[in-house]
DNA sequence: TGATTTAATTTGATACGCGAAAAAAATAGT
DNA sequence: ACTATTTTTTTCGCGTATCAAATTAAATCA
């Protein structure tokens, strides 16, 4: 049990100011030292001090004034100030059943490259992967016209429990293995700092740095792909609960004693609105010909059939009082419903999302903001590289101020 | 003298030292200095600097040694330090339906009186309520020989949606309005710090000062009395949500379109486990005379009634359906289930929490440790003094480092 | 050209916390 | 009894971070 983590009083894991600066940079993309100032509550003085470090390690550069500020046109023009992006090269990477996607992005999170290797098969062994992961990284770094050693840090995204502070993988359905020590075996066989976590932090971490979700510090994302997936964050960190096995939103319970589930219990909400489960309540139904096309199932109900359309029928109203639940716990500010997949389109629906709505006790203040945010292809592979590039930050200001002293 | 008050970066939001080595005694209750230092990872130089001021402040101090401390007997003696209960007098105020329940406790936490003040009706406007608040702190004051003026802050638990960030009431079935600045009109008419919070997050508050989650920075309070309460402390703040309506679990749904909740909404879990929810059910279940009374049918339940006990036993289990939901969302380390009724038993029973550990998420990792707490009667306005406890420690030692300047 | 405005930097001061050394207060050994 | 040893606490000097105020820089306005 977590007792009280004190945190060695000096620099150590505090926004020890400069990470307060260029976390502030980053977020504005472009801005100047006073707004800086302004916005951090950090002296222009120090303002000043700062971020003439951060240009002398070469992390941060000068841009020329942008064309018309609107109003104020005396005084001295601020000169704006952005991540360097050649600084760093960062490569996310996200394994599927399929295929290893990796994406590399400079240290603006600018996309420089994207790379796909095939899977022998959907589960392996660690080693196998250790080396799928290695081949797949020297692949993108060369279709990128760069080299495996110019990375300065690999984000990698897994689906399963995954304890993100230690790099160790309780379980993950690419792995034939439970509880291996992914993240040592990594760095043993690729000198480069690796990053892991569970896929729906990925994307909120994703969101919080390059999204929706700019520049809050509170805010849930829910994913779909083939499970269902919550990231939780809390003051600006990613929520990880006692064993790193929270959020799992997919198993909360949306019906007692209901749907079996494939994790062996009953009724979670996976159960309903799993793409196994619409095919399972399809079948079950006595629908002519045995169906394992979800998309075709979507089509149809689409096109009228009452059979089909009551199946996603109720699975959307399952997932509205999943959310529902999960917004009358955290009484989020934002909720970003992420997915990919247009089958999973009815559960985004106006129908939905009123459910949602009723659902959630009444204050007289503003609903919490639900948007629904369909990224590419990459979206998971650019989650793994946004964690990276925040590890790689902190590493290197880090480094950057024990440099100094 | 300081012109403009920008806050000074070092004791802005973070526990400036000052308030770590106070928090570090007060959950020892007594310890020597270099304890405080081993625990807190703050060198022995400056805990000497920081406990001499606290202890000039007359926050704490010196005790004679204890007795015997096992094993090393060389050495300087060690000096324990503990707070000291004289330094304020605090008061805890929790309205109920009946009666407004007032505790005083010195700055230790050591009850110095108690006091029981009838109300009038269970619902008042918000003026009454500020007057009655005022009488029954001059009562419990006078009660024990001391004067309103000696209080250094009251704390006050209200039912209901109260965002204790701005003190201010969104809904509290004690009052006939929603939207009240009821902490404006308290400090107008009393001249103390006032601290209010939702019932559940007092609890919550105690626990984590005097209770059973001592030391813990992450936990989970259930409380049950009229409705169901849900007090969440994540990094050793207690987690209010965007509008500060969060932990509304009695309002989480556990049945799609499911019976009827006070609120107007269905299937809220307050709505299976409530009393008022349990009495309905005995009344529709064709009850030879209508029942109203909880005690009656529960020792009706005990007795082998099957129809009372099936009431009881459905009430149990979505319960544990609810409280499962929250742990596979949180994965805490610990749960706390509080409450004072014996009526409410049957929601703590082995059954029960079997049930819940069946429903979460399995790993390979304990599981959390759930822990049934009952309280006295005071345990409301305890609370409540514990979160005033915490706010004048705030201050008090605020403005210590504001003075030392 | 000089006045004005705004941004950025320099300067000097201060608080905080640490490490090392010293002091204090006890016991153990001879 | 007196010295050595052990352990806690305090003192001292230093480095770092930050800030307020003053200064410099770079533009426009009149």
């Amino acid at each position: 049990m977590a007792a009280t983590q004190r945190i060695p009083h000096g620099l150590d894991q505090r926004e020890s100011g400069r990470q307060q600066v260029f976390d502030a940079i980053r977020q504005a993309g472009r801005i100047a030292r006073i707004d800086i100032a302004r916005e951090t509550q950090v002296s222009p003085a120090t303002v000043t001090a700062i971020t003439s470090e951060l240009l002398a390690a070469g992390l941060i550069e000068e841009v020329v004034p942008e064309g018309d500020r609107p109003g104020a046109k005396r005084g001295r023009p601020r000169v704006s100030l952005k991540v360097r992006g050649a600084a760093h090269l960062i490569a996310g990477i996200k394994i599927t059943d399929r295929s290893a996607t990796v994406i590399l992005v400079d240290f603006e999170g600018k996309t420089v490259g994207e790379y796909d290797q095939e899977l022998p098969g959907p589960v392996m062994s660690a080693e196998e992967l250790v080396v799928l992961v290695r081949e797949a990284l020297t692949g993108a770094c060369a279709a990128a016209g760069r080299r495996l050693s110019d990375l300065s840090g690999v984000g990698l995204g897994l689906a399963g429990l995954i304890d993100a502070t230690r790099n160790f993988v309780h379980w993950s359905p690419a792995l034939d293995q439970r509880n291996v020590e992914l993240g040592q075996m990594l760095s043993q066989a690729i000198p480069v700092p690796f990053f892991m976590d569970n896929d729906a932090n990925l994307v909120a971490k994703a969101e919080q740095l390059f999204g929706q979700a700019r520049n809050l510090s509170d805010f849930i994302v829910i994913t779909i792909e083939q499970g269902v997936g919550m990231g939780i964050v809390i003051d600006g960190k990613i929520y990880r609960g006692e064993r790193g096995c929270g959020a799992e939103f997919g198993h909360t319970k949306v019906q007692l004693d209901g749907a079996l589930c494939r994790c062996g219990q009953r009724g979670c909400l996976e159960a309903y609105v799993g793409d196994y489960a619409l095919l399972r309540e399809a079948n079950i139904r006595g629908s002519a010909q045995p169906e394992d096309d979800l998309s075709a199932l979507y089509a149809r109900a689409k096109a009228g059939d009452a059979m089909a359309r009551s199946i996603f029928d109720r699975a959307g109203r399952m997932f509205a009082m999943g959310l529902a639940n999960v917004i009358n716990i955290f009484d989020p500010g934002l909720v970003i419903l992420s997915g990919e997949q247009m089958t999973f389109d009815f559960l985004y629906s106006e129908d939905v999302l009123n459910r949602v709505k009723e659902s959630i006790v009444q204050v007289d203040a503003p609903l919490p903001d639900i948007r629904v945010h369909k990224w590419g292809d990459l979206m998971w592979a650019k989650g793994a590289a946004a964690c990276a590039m925040e590890g790689v930050s902190e590493l290197t200001i880090r480094k950057l101020a024990a440099n100094a002293a």
